[in-house]
DNA sequence: TCTATTTGGTATAAGATTGGTACAATTTAG
DNA sequence: CTAAATTGTACCAATCTTATACCAAATAGA
């Protein structure tokens, strides 16, 4: 595997140390000539590697005493994001997707339907499939979102998909995605997408509102379980 | 699986290890030649699959150095918020907020509604500062947030309000926060939390409604100005 | 306090590694 | 069959790594 590590390798492997906790604030680095050993670089490699570092604000180099952590772990925001619940999940897609089908219903463009409905017949065709369903359940809402021209809103949305993508998200997925609920998102799918076609701002979005009711039935139902 | 993979597949690949996190930010991709035959394809495949993810701005190729990953998710963000337009930023509360408001009638603590009448009191003593105003007004919606309970909802709050701390929003103050507008919204401060201390979730979530409704109006006029 | 040790700072030159480019032969796709 | 993509090769230029030596700053111990 490590055939040669050069400067960016050193340096990020140190980064990871850091950023995960193993090399925690303030701690002291081993000294220069150690690292060259340990890794098996020159001096002038690891030099590089910790001055990457250093301009980063990881770490601090004091001549004559060592390297030293520098780094506040609480401003990683990232964390948020991998740790929300399932119900946080469902109450932050309530506040936001109601709104953007009103949006939507402003700016949508027949390209946008035509997208929209060909997910809806992927989706329509993975009654049974609960991974393809689920992937192409993320990219519709994404859509919605994409159609409000909003990038903040856009942003926001793909941040909360990021979430749904994650590994431990796949357990809730098989638990939640029976034949019958997939029928049933479908459904209210299709509702949604109408009332935005007819240009129905607040009947698309209680429809959203429904949907994303039912899915947070499908969630406490599991949990239940 | 492993047909024979071209270029875009190649590139597809790389483009997913990145997205995914396994090649971080400033990580050196192995040399062409090593991918080329991890891959079992010529030098000049990996060649155009790697410029293929520098024209999308996920890797940067460095003569005679290497190719490094320089897409990073957290700097996105950054980007995505300091270019928020004001009426976007205004949409996207207009989607949250009023959710909030639901949620911190079934969430509010005494304690959350002794400092938010501590913020009701700053603010209503700041009617002719603008800035210290601001200020405590980011802090009243924050807090709403922040009685939720939830984790999600206060992370995308807090990222929309470091927008509104930032310079170019200054001047967005200054032509549109005059003593008659600070006195209108420091009203449907008060109604909205006398509506959530009284729990009526809809007349709370109305409030709000209106109150962001008054925000937009005041800035679309200082943009015609 | 004074001294020895440890640590980072700097410089240098040779050699290794990497991407940049060109071209002809071959394979694949339409 | 034709056009495009892929392959295999060779060489160039840019950059990095190595190895060594010595200097300066900070630290630890007598």
């Amino acid at each position: 595997m490590g055939k040669k590590p050069g400067a960016t390798e050193i340096a990020g492997i140190l980064r990871r140390e850091i950023t995960k906790g193993v090399l925690a604030s303030k701690d002291r680095l081993p000294a220069e000539r150690i690292l060259a050993e340990k890794y098996g670089v020159a001096r002038g490699t690891v030099r590089e590697a910790l001055n990457q570092l250093d301009s980063e604000g990881l770490v601090e180099i004091r001549a004559g005493s060592g390297t030293y952590v520098i780094y506040d772990p609480a401003e990683r925001a990232n964390a948020v994001i991998s740790n929300a619940r399932p119900l946080e999940l469902i109450d932050s897609r309530f506040a936001l997707e109601p709104h953007i089908c009103r949006l939507a219903v402003l700016h949508a463009t027949p390209d946008d339907f035509r997208k929209a409905e060909d997910l809806l017949s992927e989706m329509e065709a993975s009654v049974s499939d609960p991974v393809v369903f689920s992937h192409a359940d993320t990219r519709f809402h994404t859509l919605l979102a994409q159609t409000t021209s909003n990038s903040l809103l856009i942003w926001i949305i793909s941040q909360i998909n990021s979430v749904r993508n994650q590994e431990q998200w796949a357990h809730m997925r098989a638990i939640t995605l029976d034949e019958s609920i997939i029928a049933q998102y479908n459904k209210q799918h299709r509702q949604i997408l109408n009332a935005i076609r007819t240009r129905e701002p607040e009947r698309a979005a209680t429809l959203m509102k429904e949907h994303l009711e039912t899915a947070r039935l499908s969630l406490t139902r599991a949990a239940a379980t």
